[in-house]
DNA sequence: TTGAAAGCGCTAACAA
DNA sequence: TTGTTAGCGCTTTCAA
C-alpha cells in the first residue's frame, strides 16, 4: 500500500528548500546548476524515490519519447521477428513503444489508427505491414499532411516516402542460381499469394535468373501458394503431375516448402537427387526438416532494428536546423544456407 | 504540410461560440448540453477535423487508457501469439498498448521498468513472462507497494497475486494417456529446460500418469532439452541408446518433436509403429511433419486475450466502490491433436 | 444548461 | 546560478 500521494517537482522542491525549477534542470542535466545544489536535490529525490510523471513531460515539451509501430500477423514468426528488433532498437535508443497489431493485413482504418498515434504525440511511426494488393492505397491522401514521420517496411520504393526493406528480388536470384549451379534444368517455383509484393518479388527473381540462364520458363512451371503449409502441398502436387520434368523447386517460404518435402518423399522422389527443394525465410526448424532445407535467410529482426535506427536518426535531426527530407530507401540482402535439399550430387559420370 | 497550428479545444470553442467547457463535454458525452449545442459543437469539430489530445487528457484524468505489457522471446511463436492475443483484445476494449520486451527472460531490472510504466500512467500492466529460475522472484519486495494492479502469465498460483495460465500439467496427461491407451508400455519424455515452471509441469504431468498407470517412471526414461530441435535431436539419440525398450516418447515441444521425427527415421524406427511421438504446443506446421504430429494445443491467443479481459474488468470495477482484491486465478485447458504420430496401430493379432 | 477558474505535473522564457 | 511566471491541452470543481 503506497499510501504516499504522487510525488510531485513541488514536493521535491520543497523538501530540497530550492525552487521547482531547480529540481526540473537536474531531472535535465541542465548546466545552470551548482554542483552542490545538484547533489542536494538528486539526494531527496532519491530519499523520496521521486520519478518525473512522463505524460506532464509529454504535455509540456510537446516530446513523447514515443514511437508508434503499426504491425500485423504476429502470429506468424515474419512479423514477430520483425517486431522484436523493433523492440529492442527503440529500447536501445531510450524510446518507448506504442503497438497496434491490425486485425488483417488490410484495413480502411487508417486515419483512425493514425490519428490515434497523434493524439499520443509519437515521435515517429513504424508502419510493418507489408504490402498486400492496395492495402497502402491510403498513402497518397494520408500522408501529405501528417506531421510526424512515418517510416514503412517492405513495400516498393517510393518517392517522399522512406521505405526499409529485404531484398526479396535479390534472395530468389541466389536460391536460383544455387539450383542452376547444381546442374538443375528445370526448376519449377511455388510462390507465395501474388497480391503480396513480396511474394512478386521472389516470383520474378525466379522467372528472370531462369530466363537468363537460357532456360525454358513456362505457365505450368509454377504455382501460386498462400504460404500455409496447406497449400504447398496442393502445390507440389499439381506439379507433380503437369510439370513431370521437374527437378528442382523454388518454394516461396519454409512452410510450404515443409510440406514440399513431405509430398514429394510420399511421391517416391528422393531428394536432392530427383528433386532439389529450397526454401525462404530461414526458419530455426528448417535446419532439422526430412533433409534439413536449403533456404533464403531473411534477416527480419534486423530489419526492424534498422528501420527504427532511421527513424530515430531522423527525428533527432530533425529537431536541429534545416527540416531535411525524409525519405531514404534501403534494402536488406539476405543470404542463402545450403542444406541438404540441395546438396549437389557427385557427378559419377563426367 | 500541415500549416495548420494543433486544433485545441479553444479553437473548437471560439468557433463554436461556447466555452471550452462546453466542447469538454461534448467530448466525453456529457449529459448537460442542449442537443442544439451538441450537435454544433460536433459539426464544428467535424470541420476542424479536431481530436482532442490524448496526452492532456491523461494528465488531467490521471489515467491514461493504455496498458502496459512485459514480453519476452518475441522471436519464438509461442510468446508473439499471446502477444497477438493481448493487442486485439486490448483494442477491442478501447485501450492502448505500450509494450516492452525483455532481451532476457531473466531481468534484474524490473524496478525501473516497473517505474517507467507508472510514469506513462497506464492502467494496468501484464506481465508476460515465464517463470524461468527465479525471475520472478523480485515479486515480493515490488508488489506491496506497486499500484498499479498487474497481472502475471504463465506462473504458479500465488496468494495476493492475478495469474492467468495454461494448465500445462493437464495437457501432459492428455499426451501420456493417450498414448498408454494406444498400447504402449514404454513412454519416455524429453522436457524443456527445467528451470521453466512449464518444463517442470509437463514433466510432471508426464511422470505421475505413468505411475499411476502402474508403469515404470526411471532416470533414463526422461532427458532435458532446451526447446530447440538441436537439442531434441541429441535427446532423442540420447534416448535411443540408453532406454532402447521405448515405444513412445512424449516431446514437451514441437520443435523438438521435429528432430526427434528425423532421428528416429534415421535410426531406422518406423513412425508410429515402432515409435510413437506426442508433441506440445500445436503449430501449425506440426500438421505437415513427416509423419503429420500429435501435439498438445495450447491455445497462446486465447491466453492473452483471457488476460486482458480480466485486468481491464478489474481496472474499470476498481474505479467504482470498494477495492476489490485482484487476484483470480485461471488456467485454460488444452487440447489433444491425434495424427499419424501415434495412429494406433492395427492390432492384428488379438 | 452553461461558463470561469483552478489544477493535472512538468518545461520554457524571462528576470533577478 | 537561481526563482518567477506562464503555459502545454485538457478535466473538474463551483458558480451562474
Amino acid at each position: 500500500m503506497s499510501n504516499k500521494k504522487n510525488i510531485t517537482i513541488y514536493e521535491v522542491a520543497k523538501r530540497a528548500g530550492v525552487s521547482q525549477q531547480t529540481v526540473s534542470r537536474v531531472l535535465n542535466d541542465h548546466p545552470d546548476v551548482s554542483s552542490d545544489t545538484r547533489k542536494h536535490v538528486k539526494q531527496i529525490i532519491e530519499e523520496l524515490n521521486y520519478r518525473p510523471n512522463a505524460i506532464a513531460q509529454s504535455l509540456s515539451r510537446r516530446k513523447s519519447k514515443l514511437l508508434g509501430v503499426v504491425t500485423a500477423g504476429l502470429r506468424f514468426i515474419g512479423p514477430s521477428r520483425t517486431l522484436s528488433g523493433i523492440t529492442s532498437k527503440t529500447e536501445a535508443l531510450g524510446y518507448g513503444l506504442l503497438i497496434k497489431e491490425l486485425p488483417q493485413f488490410q484495413t480502411n482504418d487508417v486515419q483512425t489508427l493514425l490519428q490515434w498515434f497523434q493524439s499520443h504525440q509519437v515521435d515517429g511511426i513504424i508502419w510493418a505491414v507489408p504490402e498486400i494488393g492496395d492495402n497502402h492505397s491510403w498513402l497518397d491522401s494520408f500522408l501529405p499532411d501528417l506531421d510526424i514521420p512515418l517510416l514503412f517496411l517492405t513495400m516498393p520504393q517510393r518517392k517522399d516516402t522512406a521505405v526499409v526493406t529485404i531484398d526479396n528480388y535479390y534472395g530468389a536470384q541466389l536460391a536460383v542460381k544455387h539450383l542452376i549451379e547444381c546442374g538443375r534444368q528445370h526448376i519449377a517455383h511455388i510462390s507465395g499469394p501474388l497480391d503480396w509484393w513480396e511474394a512478386r518479388q521472389r516470383m520474378a527473381g525466379w522467372t528472370n535468373t531462369v530466363k537468363q540462364a537460357g532456360m525454358e520458363c513456362l505457365p505450368q512451371m509454377s504455382i501460386e501458394g498462400n504460404w500455409s503449409s496447406r497449400s504447398g502441398l496442393i502445390a507440389i502436387e499439381q506439379l507433380l503431375a503437369q510439370y513431370p520434368q521437374m527437378d528442382a523447386v523454388f518454394v516461396a517460404n519454409d512452410q510450404m516448402a515443409l510440406s514440399v518435402l513431405l509430398a514429394a518423399n510420399k511421391a517416391g522422389k528422393k531428394i536432392p537427387d530427383d528433386l532439389m527443394v529450397v526454401g525462404f525465410d530461414g526458419i530455426p526448424e528448417s535446419e532439422y526438416f526430412l533433409p534439413p532445407l536449403t533456404t533464403i535467410l531473411q534477416n527480419q529482426d534486423l530489419l526492424g532494428r534498422f528501420a527504427v535506427t532511421e527513424l530515430v536518426n531522423f527525428i533527432d535531426r530533425s529537431g536541429s536546423d534545416d527540416p531535411v527530407k525524409f525519405s531514404p530507401h534501403h534494402s536488406l540482402q539476405p543470404e542463402i544456407i545450403i542444406r541438404e535439399s540441395s546438396r549437389k550430387v557427385e557427378m559419377s559420370k563426367n
